[in-house]
DNA sequence: TTGTAGGCGTTATCAC
DNA sequence: GTGATAACGCCTACAA
């Protein structure tokens, strides 16, 4: 019964081996420097009394704490309308489990409490590595993270927002493009888009590219900014339908704001996707449970995750890591997109 | 410019003041033993040069880390497709951040690597205190917990599974009473609920707690289990009107689900709610989105996650907690439920 | 191969 | 009020 109340520290198992506390630490890091035979007798003794090392005492020793910082910005409510973050947190928790490093997370309530958090990290050691994730043009938390080499960054963002920060980034603007290809081929040629905040980089890049890509075809676009809450993405596509032209495609920017959207067809009696075809950027649950099922631009956030662990890892051992590409998106076609109506394709 | 590359430590900061270095502790620490002019100094200099004191170095000598653990079962689906968790650490932290407390999440693949995982903070004294949340019947990790009292613990969990250790539960069965008699009230006679895992305590909860209530009231209820996904959900809803007297009333145990469910309705012109009405349990934009918009049971779950932060920096402060309640259910009506329809009533 | 001793950065206990 | 000094538990040269 390897059950101790008390905490068994290396002396003990040392003193139990009959060894000293050096050829403990020895055995139990595989290294070199003591027989085969101390090394057994220690790992078997230190099982036994359920030694492990003291985190604390192991920190301060290796300067190392097997821990990376994630800073979330407190919003209840955008945090969880999304699977996105759980998803990202999964991916890179159960990655980072494989090396024996744990998830630090902490809320900060806006950007000043982001920036204290970080300078925090830095000074404290807390962490080993830290993920920047929402990154927003111009952001302050980059500036200060480009002046304390010492602290290894992942930055989950556009390779332009990122500054010299090592940045994962996702293929947003093949994907605007493979979305809005796709509803130009169904005889779409008037669409719309329904955006997250503009201060958010990828909102950002998103809007440009969706206009780029429109313009090229020679297709007309339109686009509207929301706060991703189901409110505010109705309220666009009211205003959206009730131009004389309106789009005979939306894209949302999200999965809950194409629900919404779905709803007020629905409320208005307008067909989907025989009227107008409804898109969802980000697939989920939500995607497949609506009805029409969503078509929708999925993409696999855990495995971001898991490729921003392996990332952060590197970037701990000092390897240098440049501005990388997650894997693309996938179109994922279902009831919710159709031909564009008769009237529009004679235009 | 408090911007310093190398980590400065007490000692710097002792020189530059011209004090000792427990002088400095003590300033810092706002402990008494040095005179207001020498603390006065010691804190502006140690501002001027960004000192902090060194994480593992205080974890040590303290043995508090400052730090609260969170146990996640790794099933990215299941952890994103409903808002819940993602709610309760927004709660979580933000509390904690008030006490400069973090959160360490690590991610559990299995039951095995859960109980490794609590093993591992109880023996290397990583944390300070842990949250135990998706409490199963029998769960080991309680017999485990409950053996290591030195561990602060608070299980999310209803006190019947909770064993001897802190619980804070929700008020489900209240919740369920006042739905059900909520249908009643409007009619339905016939009721079905689409619960989660049979697994997860709290499915059995809600089960029995239906299960008594209904029969209390002289209405037909059954019951079915799904893994909370929406392609189980529809499964399940397909399945309960192929029955020739289905119900007229269905709960579902999550809001995907509930999404689910009403699709079913769509799809087989079924009128929701004139023929049948539709309910969720929990809520979120989901059920603001759906069209109808989905009445739902709704709890402030970021509160509770407020809640448990409190607790657990009680247990840490070493202060006794029992068996607790989080703040009660709230009938959130809207449009997808109604009257029972006609023929119904008249049985 | 093994053991001894010093260091990691703080805190806390002592004499002064 | 102040300043050495010993923990805290582990790691790692360096000696033996």
């Amino acid at each position: 019964m390897p059950i101790q109340k008390s905490k068994v520290t290396i002396f003990d198992v040392a003193r139990a081996s009959g060894v000293s506390s050096s050829a403990v630490s020895y055995a139990l890091n595989g290294k070199s420097g003591v027989s085969d035979v101390t090394r057994d007798k220690v790992l078997k003794v230190a099982h036994e009394l359920g030694w492990k090392p003291n985190g604390a005492a192991q920190a301060l020793a290796k300067s190392k704490t097997q821990r990376v910082g994630l800073v979330l910005g407190y919003d209840p409510k955008l945090l969880s309308v999304e699977p996105y973050m759980m998803e990202l947190i999964s991916g890179l928790g159960a990655e980072l489990e494989k090396y024996d490093y744990s998830l630090l997370v902490r809320m900060a309530v806006d950007e000043n409490a982001k920036l204290a958090i970080i300078d925090d990290w830095i000074a404290t050691g807390n962490v080993d590595a830290m993920l920047l994730v929402n990154v927003e043009l111009g952001d302050p938390c980059v500036a200060l993270l480009e002046e304390h080499e010492e602290m290894p960054v992942l930055a989950i963002a556009d390779a332009s927002v990122a500054g010299n920060l090592p940045s994962l980034s996702s293929a947003d603007a093949d994907a605007v493009r493979q979305a809005v290809r796709y509803l130009y081929d169904l005889g779409h040629r008037q669409i719309a888009r329904v955006g997250g905040p503009e201060s958010l980089a990828h909102s950002y890049i998103r809007d440009s590219a969706f206009a780029d890509v429109a313009s090229e075809l020679g297709m007309r676009y339109r686009c509207l900014h929301t706060d991703y809450t189901p409110e505010t993405g109705s309220e666009a596509t009211k205003r959206l339908l009730s131009f004389p032209e309106h789009p005979t495609a939306i894209i949302y920017d999200n999965d809950v704001m194409a629900l919404a959207g779905l709803g007020v067809a629905a409320s208005q009696g307008i067909k989907v996707p025989e009227e107008i075809s409804i898109m969802s950027w980000d697939d989920s649950f939500m995607c497949t449970a609506a009805y029409p099922n969503l078509t929708a631009m999925g993409r696999d956030v855990v495995d971001t995750g898991k490729q921003a662990a392996g990332l952060l890892l590197k970037l701990i051992d000092g390897e240098r890591v440049g501005h990388l590409m997650e894997g693309p998106y996938e179109l994922r076609a279902r009831a919710s997109t159709g031909p564009a109506p008769a009237e529009e394709k004679m235009r």
